[in-house]
DNA sequence: TTTATTCTATCTACTAGTAGGTAGGTAATT
DNA sequence: AATTACCTACCTACTAGTAGATAGAATAAA
């Protein structure tokens, strides 16, 4: 067993971050919510992270290597792509379950006033999703198992479109259902 | 002809108010962007509207009216379902063009921060609109014109959601050929 | 091994600027 | 005279951020 690890208070400050990020947005969370929820003074998290915005560049990348996390952890447990998507799916969910949304559909309303490095760590996270979702697609169908028509990263993009709107309304109206019937529509239109 | 009309503050105050809405966010103006748009101060802002919160509502019902309006223009234009989907959803594009999104969107993303008072405005307009592309969805299907599965309500609202997520995106990107490939495949999966 | 120095990570105290908002004043209109 | 619609001047609260201090840990030197 090894010995108490020393307290990561960097680590804490972003997991905070994402998590504010996915509840309320970027201009609606302060370092002062921060140092309230952590126990810990401002300066503390400006020793960190000098701005806000090298926290949000800071926290979206982490939030990157959790969608890096979720999609790997996807390949690796099954080659079916239904139980892919139902998964993808599924990690979204959780989020509402949690009244969170996506942190990418978050920073994507607010882009016009982000800093430009925020947007562009932003791009970077959907980016890696269409391209995961275009390839999962296109081999699907490929195979025949998926029977949808047109390009297939559009179709991707249009999903993660789906998908974000669908969880801001969702989250919205409090009813998780319109979420879960929008998921269905999804699956259902790639079938034909 | 009439006389010169007078200036009309209040109805200029909530047309740039939707302005910044669609190009920013609730958060991400205040009054004195709108003061410095308009050549007024601060204080004749609150004159008329005496608190933000009265602002945003009352920008969100002006909101509604435009969309009612639209709805309307497209009853009254056409009974072709597909030529009315058509212009409902070039709304929205020319909102893009002018780097707008759609206020509803942008309001949701925000909505765990904003004044109750203005979500239950937003969801106004929402189900407004899925009302009417419900309808719609419904006798066009009952008519043969459509051959979409599932429940009409909840295919028009994971339209919206689609439209809201797919307007937040190709701002995003900076392109709007991302919005009108995903509408594309809107209509193209309402034709099976 | 002990001591000195450097580094890390927190704190107190403070700043400039901006937000939404208020109170009182004034000119024009009714 | 009352109302309307604008103004100046000001307020509190909050934001992101800064400077300096300090304690503990780590490293280097004797």
């Amino acid at each position: 067993m090894d010995a108490p690890t020393k307290p990561d208070t960097r680590g804490e400050i972003l997991k905070t971050t994402l998590q504010l990020l996915g509840r309320r947005s970027y201009h609606s969370f302060s370092y002062n919510d921060i140092s309230q929820i952590l126990g810990i003074k401002k300066s503390s998290i400006h020793y960190h992270f000098p701005s806000k915005e090298i926290l949000a560049v800071e926290s979206v990348k982490k939030y990157y290597e959790k969608i890096e996390y979720l999609l790997n952890k996807l390949d690796n447990f099954t080659t079916d792509p239904w139980v892919k998507l139902d998964e993808f799916f599924n990690f979204f969910k959780i989020l509402l379950e949690r009244n969170e949304v996506c942190v990418g559909g978050i920073l994507t309303a607010e882009v016009s006033t982000l800093p430009n490095s925020v947007t562009v760590e932003t791009i970077k996270v959907f980016n890696r999703v269409f391209d995961y979702l275009a390839n999962l697609l296109k081999i699907s169908r490929d195979n025949g198992i998926m029977g949808f028509s047109g390009d297939p990263r559009s179709r991707a993009v249009m999903i993660m479109s789906s998908i974000e709107g669908a969880l801001l309304l969702s989250r919205m109206f409090n009813n998780i259902q319109l979420f879960t019937d929008a998921i269905q529509i999804i699956i259902r239109d790639l079938c034909i």
